[in-house]
RNA sequence: GGAGGGGUGUCCGAGUGGCCUAAGGAGACGGUCUUGAAAACCGUUAUCGCGCAAGCGAUCGCAGGUUCGAAUCCUGUCCCCUCCGCCA
């Protein structure tokens, strides 16, 4: 959520971020409805003022009782007044996206993307690679047929040595980040109530990615980065505290109602996946330095798994609703003979924060600011797991276990 | 699932309709005293909105309601605690 006040002082920015977006905001009604709320807030505030007196004067009789309800309807017919603007307010400017930062490139779509730089070769194997899903099936390590059994289309079950591989990779990539990176793991509820996706920006907008529990109304977390964000929701965070780093593995639930038909084949698209996240919480001065950490963390785990990938800047029309810039990793797999995303790491500025009224103080006697919160995949697990059995098979249709996972695995190939 | 108790400021905690402008204590910070420290004493110590400011207003878990007036009464809701039952 953007800061009303700045839009009201810098509302050609504000139109010219849209613009690059290449999307719309109601920002003329914004605009609007500011204008009366702040005039009824003066008046309220007269009227209250006047109440609080007539309270006083009324013990000594000065004041009648009709006088002092006369007020009382004024005012509460203003209240509501007032909590109806909020409220439309408050909708409106849930609708309006992020602020791309300055170095973000413009474009209108995913066309105006800018390769970064690349890591590693795609080697050729010497035979004609498969595709995963007939490596998995071959092997006995992915049972798509039973998945849709049980769960419907976009399920599967992982099996022996395929379960095996997806753990290893949590592990591996939990490790990394909490011994090398400088991350505390967290693990946090699966579910949540309607308030913290609210904090998170999921509701009422993204409704329609969501699962939910009429019942209990609960909602599945799309991501990890849901409950995190809300780790701090409501807190003012003393001086020094920050950046705060944790990582959190978590599955992860999509309704993908958008890709409906999409990318059906394989584990590349379910409606439940597993994802390791990380998560930052910082001051203004130093996000972007933390946005590049965050980044260089997601690319270490794919160095380490020999992985070959590319880093590429969302576009202004690209990157996300809450970010202010994102930069993608999509690795190699041979077998579909594709680039897959399997990270997105993003600086939400002051975005989320605000959203989520998440505050630090600069210094013990400073006001409160509204932290920047980032967020990166690292990794998601399916398509990692993709990459890992296209990029490692061989010509028999076996797998080779990355070296880094071997001792987890306790196999050397899988066959 | 049943029965009961409770949410007050950074923390503890008083407060059952009007000087609550929220007592008192702790902690923290500043000052006095001291060679320095401790102790003692004095002071400061929330967030948000509108405003250049003075100031005005809001907030006692949250949301409604009653009343001239609500931390206080009523309703709903969320959360916490105790006991019983059930349970991986």
């Amino acid at each position: 959520m953007l800061d009303l006040k700045f839009i009201r002082e810098n509302i050609d920015v504000v139109r010219q971020a849209m613009s690059n977006r290449n999307t719309e905001a109601p920002l003329d009604a914004i605009l609007q409805l500011d204008g009366e709320r702040r005039q009824k807030i003066i008046e309220l505030e007269d009227l209250r003022h006047s109440r609080k007196e007539a309270a006083k004067e009324r013990k000594t009789d000065k004041v009648s009782a009709e006088e002092g309800r006369d007020l009382r309807t004024m005012i509460k017919s203003l209240e509501d007044e007032v909590r109806n603007i909020d409220l439309q307010l408050g909708e409106l400017l849930l609708q309006v996206p992020n602020i791309p930062h300055s170095s973000v490139p413009v474009g209108k779509d995913e066309s105006g993307n800018v390769r970064l730089r690349s890591w590693g070769e795609p080697k050729p194997l010497g035979f004609q690679p498969k595709p995963h899903w007939e490596l998995g099936e071959t092997l006995g390590i992915i049972d798509f047929d039973r998945g849709v059994k049980i769960s419907g289309s976009r399920f599967y079950v992982l099996k022996g040595l395929g379960a095996r591989l997806q753990r290893a990779l949590i592990a591996f990539m939990l490790d990394i980040h909490t011994k090398e990176h400088g991350y505390t793991e967290v693990y946090p509820p699966y579910m949540v109530k309607k308030e913290t996706m609210i904090g998170s920006g999921n509701l009422p907008k993204f409704a329609d990615n969501l699962y939910h529990d009429a019942e209990e109304d609960f909602w599945f977390v799309p991501t990890a980065e849901v409950p995190i964000t809300n780790l701090h929701r409501d807190e003012i965070i003393p001086g020094g505290y920050l950046p705060i780093n944790y990582v959190a593995y978590t599955a992860c639930f999509r309704r993908e109602k958008m890709s409906a038909g999409k990318d059906t084949r394989g584990l590349k698209r379910g409606h439940q996946f597993d994802k390791v996240e990380m998560y930052k919480l910082t001051t203004a001065e130093s996000s972007y330095e933390e946005l590049e950490k965050l980044q260089l963390n997601a690319e270490d785990v794919c160095r380490h798994l020999d992985l070959p990938y590319r880093v590429v800047s969302l576009c202004t029309g690209d990157i996300g609703f809450q970010s202010a810039k994102t930069y993608d990793i999509e690795v190699w797999a041979a077998g579909c003979g594709e680039w897959l995303e399997v990270s997105s790491c993003s600086n939400c500025e002051d975005f989320q924060g605000r959203r989520a009224n998440i505050r630090y103080r600069p210094a013990p006697d400073a006001k409160p600011q509204f932290v920047h919160t980032l967020n990166g995949s690292g990794l998601a697990l399916p398509r990692v797991m993709i990459a890992v059995m296209e990029n490692y098979q061989q010509a028999d249709g076996s797998i080779r276990v990355p070296e880094v996972l071997q001792d987890f695995v306790r196999a050397k190939v899988i066959r």
